[in-house]
DNA sequence: GTTCCTGCAAAATTTTTGCATCAGT
DNA sequence: ACTGATGCAAAAATTTTGCAGGAAC
């Protein structure tokens, strides 16, 4: 399972690399190092969160250099930008294949979960058709207790 | 229909002055323009835009109330804070009825249309308790184009 | 009269922009 | 070589905080 998410990972920056490159974009350092920690990440990171942890693995990278690297990755349609309500931009990779998740906040302990849910992607598509509306992206954020802090009782 | 309408705003704000008075909040002048500018609005907010619109009307309101007074009432779960992507935050009642909508913003025009759909109410409701998340809060975006810019074809 | 509310100004945060330099093609 | 990419610093935009005065209860 890490073996086949490690190759999703790779899998989306090769990608994204191809798209820029397709596009007309040079590949830099600093933008590829933005790329291969989104790819490697699990859920969304901040651009503040991106910066540090750059920082820490030695590849520093400026802060204007991670706002233009997502910033050409959110309109190339990429990377996803999700908000949680605290002020800061977060932002994760589109795997092409679909996968696709949503997040959960829970308001107490500040923990966010991802989750799936089949269902509600169905109903999201027919939401379009019905408004006639493309959908290029979209994001879900339920606000909230989990259920340790009081969901499951 | 705009009688409804006009009554459930001023029931909203009537209310909402009712809650804050039980915690112990008292009515200032500040506060209750902000109330009632939301009351009477259709769709979402932002702290900009709320500052501005009380300017116009004459009743000049400082930007610090106009935040102070969003976060009380995010925190009193009086309105939902709404997230369109262009990095400001913006705010619109909570019905205590039910009445829910979520936003579809066209990426082409700006434009941004509220929706229904009771079936992805259905859904999130379903969602929650599967993930024992109590849900105080949900919010969906939906971005695309709308109908007039590419999604009607 | 006490305590909260308000407004102004200052500060903190997040994000954008200008510009000189560096690096990819 | 040409042109996009990068980093630094400065600026802009959004939101928060400190504090003094005023208003609600």
């Amino acid at each position: 399972m890490s073996a086949t998410a490690g190759t999703a990972a790779r899998d989306w920056a090769d990608e994204a690399e191809r798209t820029l490159a397709a596009s007309g974009h040079r590949a830099g350092g600093a933008r590829g190092a933005v790329l291969e920690l989104l790819a490697r990440q699990r859920c969304c990171l901040s651009a503040h969160e991106i910066a540090a942890r750059l920082e820490r693995t030695g590849k520093g990278v400026g802060r204007a250099s991670v706002y233009r690297a997502l910033d050409l990755l959110h309109e190339m349609a990429l990377v996803q930008r999700v908000d949680l309500g605290d002020g800061e931009a977060r932002y994760e990779p589109i795997q092409p294949g679909g996968e696709h998740h949503h997040h959960a906040v829970c308001d107490v302990c500040g923990r966010v979960t991802a989750f799936e849910d089949e269902r509600l992607e169905r109903d999201l598509e027919r939401l379009g058709r019905r408004l006639r509306h493309t959908v290029r992206a979209h994001e879900l954020v339920i606000h909230g207790a989990c259920r340790r802090c009081g969901g499951g009782k």
